[in-house]
DNA sequence: CTTGACCCTACACTTGGGTGCAGGGTGTAT
DNA sequence: ATACACCCTGCACCCAAGTGTAGGGTCAAG
């Protein structure tokens, strides 16, 4: 009945996170662990549910304070299940700009190689030439 | 003759930096201007053309760090283009990989929108119940 | 000779997500 | 009774790439 209690060595080892880490998100307000006689924090099975809910939605893109308000929002009956997706679409608008940032990166990275014999000295070096004298190709 | 010589607020504005800037590259030792005898810094047109190269390699990507080994192989005679190739085409590896995770992340909220009519209470969402459930769909 | 623009250094602070350590308390097995 | 593993708090520190601010010094024009 009980034997889901355990102290933050053991919580930490099950949800795959340091000790510290369990302390950090306490002070964030993300977990709110009981606590013994003396002053032990007391987990249970559902707070290492919620860690590592937590450890999937950073995984996912989602900061700490985002993934504050879904657990906030999970609380609030009020809260319709809209509201967690249209956050979760504004979090795939905001991957799509990453992508297309990173894909104009490759692109210029790519065109630079292409460029370059890999031969002879760096001063002849097309690469660092235009890094020197160009702008960022998009 | 000395006209390329200037004090470090002209030298930022034509680099399009903040004077703070500057003196962080200086601390990194990117930069090391020459001082006039009240000890205020000095730079050259070189050195204005210099940290626009640190920029654009920041827009490619490029840590401060990478662009200090980059801008060190351009000084040293013995280094040989394909040192700067390699190292560019490392950074594309690096970005290939960015651009996975972050498709692997997309395409799990993705799932995840799909399934929610965005209809009904919280405590029926089906985004919410999958981060509590599931791992990440790769 | 004073005003204003410019420069100097050193230190602290930012964001985000933690980690490390010191100096103490608790709990249990031998 | 003492060794050992475990826990507590608070403070400081890490990464990267800067930004902010205080308290000074320098320099040219009016």
């Amino acid at each position: 009945m009980e034997n889901d209690k355990m102290q933050i060595g053991e919580a930490a080892k099950m949800a795959g996170v340091h000790i510290r880490t369990l302390h950090y998100y306490e002070r964030r307000g993300l977990l709110a662990p009981a606590r013994t006689s003396s002053n032990y924090r007391v987990y249970t099975e559902d707070a290492v549910r919620r860690v590592r809910f937590i450890k999937r939605a950073q995984e996912l893109g989602f900061t700490l304070d985002e993934i504050g308000e879904l657990l906030e929002l999970r609380i609030d009956a009020r809260a319709r299940c809209c509201d967690v997706r249209v956050r979760t679409e504004a979090k795939v608008a905001d991957i799509r700009g990453k992508i297309r940032t990173l894909h104009s990166m490759r692109r210029s990275l790519e065109h630079l190689i292409a460029g370059c014999s890999g031969n002879g000295p760096v001063s002849d070096c097309p690469i660092l030439e235009s890094l020197d004298r160009d702008g960022i190709r998009r």
